[in-house]
DNA sequence: CGATTGATGTCATATTTTCTAACATTTGTT
DNA sequence: AACAAATGTTAGAAAATATGACATCAATCG
């Protein structure tokens, strides 16, 4: 299922349409991307190009910030999925021994313990 | 699967994105829309906006061209093409008489008869 | 409370994209 | 040669997007 995964991962759609597609401003995509949560892509006149992963990558950050979470948190989970996903590979050559899985838990509890703090207010989306 | 066609007819497309999907110019794009033979949708600025449907539609212009097929030629395969399907669901009520049947082919033969006609030159798409 | 900060709104200016309409070109067909 | 089909090209106007600055608003902290 290679294919689809390409599709998925063209960059085809303009901002205006991105607005549309996830309810969000065109000032909040672009600050989500300077917070560096997604990285579109460049068409040859600088205009940014988004795909459909970039979209449901959007509509869970939407989804995040409603439920409270904040920009550094949302980061620090895309960070943890990444590093886990690498993880995986890797695990695929070398399996882990039971003290490598004691120390990547306890990492694990440190992170989540670092995330509740909403010390940036939490603010609703506005009707 | 109503879902996934929704998604596939959804018009987020512009027409420079079209243009790279399909390597058509966007002369040759509106020109097969004044043919009648797509029918993008427009956006509140006027913008033609696309479908993936779209996109599926225009490439198979694009060889049917390709093929020596002339415009009439694919306008009507698509008008064939319509009307079968309209058939179809008229059939779901009432089924046809071998009458019916005897007429519609007739009809057929008549059509692919008047469709090798190249009189409109075929013109090969430039590198 | 007053200051600070995170997330977003708003505005101005520049650049890019798209639209329409007209005229030009190319290549078969008559 | 004349014509028609398909496409190229160009000009001018309107829409969409980029960037950067300043404004706002709510939550938090000293």
């Amino acid at each position: 299922m290679k294919e689809k995964e390409l599709r998925r991962s063209l960059a085809v759609l303009p901002i205006g349409t991105v607005m549309k597609l996830t309810d969000l401003t065109a000032r909040q995509i672009r600050y989500y991307e300077a917070q560096q949560l997604i990285q579109p892509e460049r068409n040859e006149g600088n205009r940014r190009m988004y795909s459909l992963n970039d979209i449901d990558r959007l509509l869970e950050i939407r989804d995040y910030l409603a439920e409270g979470v904040n920009i550094a948190g949302i980061k620090a989970i895309y960070e943890q999925q990444a590093s886990a996903a690498q993880a995986k590979e890797e695990n695929l050559e070398h399996p882990l021994t039971d003290d490598d899985v004691r120390r990547i838990m306890q990492d694990e509890f440190l992170r989540q313990g670092r995330l509740g703090q909403t010390r940036p207010g939490i603010q609703q989306r506005p009707l």
